[in-house]
RNA sequence: GUACCAGUAGCUCAGUAGGAUAGAGCAACGGCCUUCUAAGCCGUGGGUCAGGGGUUCGAAUCCCUUCUGGUACACCA
């Protein structure tokens, strides 16, 4: 049962059909001291002829002669019907759904049968990770969470860019300057070691450019050199990068990257040429898009080559056919902006009704206090380093606050790899971030560890109760306090709260939810004692701890983020 | 030049089908560990919601406009 709609459905039972979909004007008012839900009557005004406050209290002697068991009191304030209700019954209904569905809770078959491609992290072949990438990993991974607890079924793609004219730039450099042992000593840091320098060199020779993308049209004719070039530092890139998704804790569906679309453009090409879209302009085959406001999209390049938004076309076409997705989705920062409407726009242009589902959720930039990062500038931080900063600090924390725990170094990396991860996850995605230590490793207040601490603090608790079956025989009258009711009410928002965030492509709304709820938590614990009460009370308030541990534990699931029991 | 994004407390941000006195966290200051984990809790101070118009009973929210910052715009991805 949910309250809302029953408070709507007595509203609108008294309002004679003079306004549809009561429960969409519900609000829930700024202070608990003016009731539970309120009902703005401004907006009947005209169409009644009678001031909100005289409707407002109309209603509420309307609604009160009903004498609902549930609703404790309606009150007209200031053009608003408020509404109380009976705390008891609220606090029972909400609390047995909790504890009976569990890690069901809040979820759905809303997206039953239908699939939704997510295509997400997709860093690049022969450069560090780093910062930079962890948005759209971190991100991505919670959205491919969430369709899945809407009971989609999520299709997670790394996309990697693994081709391209910057893998011949790479072999033109090894070529020239590389060292087969440094490489396979130092890896991906030698490597772009190399590639710097040709940027360097390119820079005062411009022949080399050509040389590079020369050596990236072998690559597309499967001459055997580059190739074997190619997978070498293709191996490299993918044991690194292995190493860290396995620290985050984050996995994919495929590693489908941009590679492996080599053999799939000719369709592409054909397909625009078919459909007349494709036109030569200087040298190169463009799909014009001035009637659209927009640049040229390039297909073909002078001598030949494809491009990225080749490569992008080809991958949707591929991933329509292969997933039938409802939604293809791409997180990737703002800066790409054009190039998504672009590549939209030239696949609807071929006739694909379904390029309406293809969805860019982009996010800001992140920067360094030093500027904009730049693998090339040597200006950015490496995931490695953060990684490691993060789990020896929570270590530390840990040494000092609580030296007995068991299994010190796996909690360590659940907490310090949770705050990094909670970071990227609060904030809504937009927003330009500018990468700070001081923030990604702070532990209080709206942070990933403030989270797991609350859920740590219950577990605990629940521990030491040593009940294992919760009896839901319990008194319910003796939870009508304020701090448990304020603990009930976010659970009744759970739900809403997911199918929002999900639209929206916007896990800070999870997160968020989740810092609520450990403050509401947070502040039942102080105000009351749960073990050392009677033992009804305590009964009651072990069930309310319970369904705590249960939807904060669900929260951060979502969230990709681990839940230790102690920490 | 054109387009996209952002501008809310000292800092980082919530506030998205317009609604009651604009909310958090951090930082500052003051309290709370003989009580279930103080990574916590309670309190104080702090606002021209970038500026200006407009629509509305009502605007941080919608429309117009100006300003500021960021970003993209042909053979990189």
């Amino acid at each position: 049962m949910d309250f809302k709609l029953e408070v709507a459905k007595l509203i609108e039972a008294e309002l004679d059909n003079a306004l549809e979909n009561v429960d969409t004007f519900i609000e829930i008012p700024p202070d608990t001291k003016m009731g539970d839900f309120a009902f703005p009557c401004f907006r009947l005004s005209k169409a009644l002829r009678k001031s909100p406050n005289v409707i407002a209290e109309e209603l509420a002697t309307k609604i009160l002669a009903k004498k609902s068991v549930l609703v404790e009191n309606v009150v007209a304030l200031s053009g608003y019907l408020n509404i109380f209700v009976n705390k008891k019954l609220f606090v029972e209904t909400i609390l047995k759904e909790v504890v009976l569905k569990k890690e069901k809770f809040g979820s759905s078959e809303m997206g039953k049968n239908r699939n939704i491609a997510i295509d997400y992290s997709s860093p690049n072949i022969a450069k560090p990770f780093h910062i930079g990438h962890l948005r759209s990993t971190v991100i991505g991974n919670a959205l491919y969470n969430m369709y899945n607890f809407l009971g989609y079924h999520s299709v997670g793609i790394n996309y990697l860019g693994d081709w391209g004219t910057q893998f011949g730039k790479l072999i033109v450099a090894y070529k020239k300057w590389g060292n087969k042992e440094e490489i396979e000593k130092s890896g991906i840091q030698e490597l772009t070691k190399i590639y710097v320098k040709f940027h360097e060199e390119a820079e005062k020779d411009d022949s080399l450019n050509d040389e590079a993308r020369a050596f990236f049209m072998k690559m597309q004719e499967g001459d055997e050199e580059a190739l074997s070039l190619w997978k070498w530092f293709y191996g490299i890139s993918m044991n690194e990068f292995e190493r860290i998704y396995k620290i985050l804790d984050i996995s994919f569906d495929n590693y489908n990257g941009e590679s492996f679309y080599n053999d799939k453009m000719g369709r592409v090409v054909n397909e625009l040429k078919q459909k007349n879209l494709l036109i030569e302009s200087d040298g190169a085959q463009i799909v014009d898009l001035e009637a659209f406001n927009m640049p040229p999209c390039l297909i073909i390049r002078r001598d030949g080559g494809t491009l990225y938004a080749t490569r992008d076309i080809a991958a949707a076409l591929y991933r329509k056919d292969t997933y039938d997705f409802e939604k293809c989705v791409y997180l990737t920062a703002l800066d790409q902006n054009l190039h998504f409407s672009q590549f939209f726009k030239v696949i609807e242009l071929m006739g694909y009704e379904w390029a309406k589902n293809l969805v860019h959720v982009p996010f800001g930039l992140v920067s360094l206090e030093t500027g904009k990062l730049s693998t090339r500038k040597g200006n950015v931080v490496l995931m490695e380093e953060i990684l490691t900063e993060a789990i020896a600090k929570t270590r530390d924390i840990i040494e000092e606050k609580n030296s007995g725990l068991p299994n010190k170094d796996e909690v360590a990396r659940q907490v310090g790899i949770g705050a990094i991860k909670f970071n990227d996850l609060y904030n809504g995605r937009i927003k330009d971030v500018v990468f700070s230590w001081e923030r990604m490793l702070n532990f209080e207040g709206e942070t990933g560890p403030y989270v797991q601490y609350a859920h740590a603090r219950a577990c605990s608790i629940l521990r030491k109760s040593g009940v294992e079956n919760f009896d839901m025989e319990i008194d319910y009258s003796l939870l009508d306090d304020e701090s448990s009711v304020a603990v009930c009410k976010l659970f009744s928002q759970f739900a809403e709260r997911v199918v929002d965030a999900t639209n929206r492509h916007e896990p800070s709304v999870v997160a968020r939810f989740s810092v609520d709820l450990a403050q509401a938590f947070n502040k039942f614990y102080y105000d009351n004692a749960i073990l050392n009460g009677e033992e009804a009370l305590k009964n009651a308030r072990l069930v309310l701890v319970y369904a705590v541990k249960n939807v904060l534990d669900t929260s951060l699931g979502l969230l990709g983020i681990a839940r230790p029991e102690q920490m």
